[in-house]
RNA sequence: GGGCCAUUAGCUCAAUAGGUAGAGCAACGGACUCUUAAUCCGUGGGUUGCAGGUUCGAGUCCUGCAUGGCCCA
């Protein structure tokens, strides 16, 4: 018989003996990690999952989890008389319990909660994966993540951090007088950043709508609506590969604050990341698959052009048209699929080359026009905007910039994509014309910062991919599992 | 999209050279009132991811497919 069915029977057994085998709603219970905060003689009831037992005649150990932690508890036989055979004969690995009774220590030392009372509140029906050596396959783990939160304590450490983490940044914000609102998240024009879409249809309208690849241009139109400091908190939606630093759809922190400039990004930033580092209880270093970073304020700061000098050895000058770029990077052994224009040279040359040596916290700015159609044109040099980007780990983590506010110059550079898309340029900013009638409004001077939750998580925790970071991460469902 | 690897009991893993699939934990029965990977005695448990092929014989070799992981684009 297989344990399932083994369990079943239990289940039905004891239905016919008139017990619930998903109890009644237990009101008193207190967190774990609260009962383990407590002294001997302190009586508590818990309710966790039973996730080993010990047994020995009599007196029987086992230990209980709830997501704050776990606890010894046992069952002595002369204090609990019937429901001790109740426990030997129903109760197995994997049962959620309801259990009251009182703390003591026992020989070895260990806290222990004495159990008076106990009942079933939910029968698991089927075996738990070993706890010896856990679950290791990583399908089953994103695929059942419960599984994974119920066996693995650093993957349920990891996600509590991950809570913490935009807990502190929301909390920052809120200190600072940010307004957190909600934009649309289907959205009749994806703008707002360079990345295919998700499409969708609405039947009552009979129009396509797209999962907004980034909130930018609606939380700028709520700045234009005097909405001064605002942030937002949610999902972007890419249609693009999968991997390792990339899920479909991932969690952003965008902000914006008028009056404001990239200046005024770079500290809120620094005072993000380090909010983030410590409510994440990490030091100011951390590892990193092999790397150590180091969290202190100031990040060092280098500008686009320095950059290639400072960590790829590359003169500008031998770089800063599209042919001589394009050459670089043939000699460098690098393929140009898209159009080849100076944009996607420059790009994919600091993708490379600059990129992957940006281990500590490191701000590249002032980035070309061509690269950031949203960015205000620097005063003094305006092929070049103000605009940073924030590298961690030699990931991209952030990207802020002084917001455009001409409607014209905005008209342009969208006009500008829209050529670009026509040449055939897959990932472009697109036209948004509302937007631009916004802007007719007036801006006012405003710094605006995105940044990528899941991968400051995955250095904060050391997770190697951001599915271990993401609660339920893209997979392909099995054949069984789809609906087409 | 391409390459490599993995898929065997509920979990973690074995299986010589192609010769009828094993262990630990979990489960089941029993002993045991301070264990914590409890211990001791005993028992049962498999569509070897799926579909084909080669062979007297396939977990193992070949082809295709599925899912995942890593690397590349």
């Amino acid at each position: 018989m297989e344990e399932r069915e083994v369990r079943l029977a239990k289940l039905h057994e004891l239905r016919a003996s008139g017990i619930d085998p998903y109890g009644a709603v237990a009101k008193d219970v207190v967190a774990i990690g609260e009962a383990r905060r407590g002294n001997d003689g302190d009586r508590f009831s818990l309710q966790g999952r039973l996730t080993t037992i010990r047994q020995h005649g009599g007196l029987t150990f086992a230990d209980l989890k709830d997501f704050t932690g776990r606890i010894q508890i046992s069952f002595r036989r002369d204090v609990l008389g019937e429901r001790y055979e109740f426990l030997t004969k129903f109760v197995d690995v994997g049962d959620v319990l309801y259990v009251k009774g009182s703390l003591y220590h026992t020989r070895r030392g260990e806290l222990t909660l004495d159990v008076e009372e106990f009942r079933l509140q939910s029968k698991c029906l089927r075996p738990l994966p070993e706890k010896w050596h856990g679950l290791k396959d990583p399908e089953v783990k994103y695929r059942q993540r419960y599984l994974d939160l119920i066996i693995d304590d650093d993957s349920r450490e990891r996600f509590g951090k991950r809570a913490r983490i935009i807990q502190s940044i929301r909390e920052l914000l809120w200190s600072r007088g940010f307004l957190e609102v909600e934009t649309p998240i289907l959205q009749p024009i994806p703008s707002g950043a360079s990345a295919r879409p998700f499409v969708t249809h609405h039947n009552a309208l009979d129009i396509d709508l797209y999962l907004r690849i980034a909130p930018e241009l609606y939380l700028k139109r709520l700045v234009v609506g005097g909405v001064a400091k605002v942030f937002e908190i949610g999902k972007n939606f890419r249609n693009e590969g999968i991997d390792q630093n990339h899920n479909p759809e991932f969690t952003m922190m965008e902000l914006y604050q008028s009056p404001g400039d990239y200046e005024d990004m770079m500290r809120i930033t620094e005072d993000v990341i380090m909010a983030a580092v410590e409510s994440a209880g990490v030091g100011e270093q951390v590892e990193f698959k092999g790397m150590t970073i180091t969290f202190a304020r100031p990040f060092h700061r280098v500008t686009f052009k320095d950059a290639f000098m400072e960590f790829a050895g590359l003169r500008w000058e031998d770089i800063d048209t599209a042919e001589k770029a394009l050459q670089v990077l043939q000699e460098k052994g690098f393929e140009m699929t898209k159009t080849k224009t100076w944009a996607n040279a420059i790009q994919k040359l600091f993708d490379e080359l600059v990129q992957p040596n940006l281990i500590n916290p490191t701000f590249v700015l002032d980035y070309p026009v061509e690269l950031s159609p949203l960015a205000k044109r620097k005063q003094e040099d305006p092929g070049f905007v103000y605009r940073f980007e924030l590298f961690i780990a030699g990931m991209e983590m952030a990207n802020a910039f002084s917001e455009l506010q001409d409607p014209f110059d905005q008209k342009e550079r969208f006009e500008e994509q829209m050529r670009l898309k026509q040449a055939g340029e897959e990932e472009v900013t697109l036209m948004d014309e509302d937007y631009v009638t916004a802007l007719e409004y007036g801006l006012p001077p405003t710094g605006g910062l995105g940044l990528g939750i899941d991968r400051l998580v995955m250095v904060l925790t050391g997770a190697e991919s951001i599915k271990d970071v993401i609660w339920f991460p893209t997979l392909r469902p099995k054949a069984s599992d789809r609906i087409d």
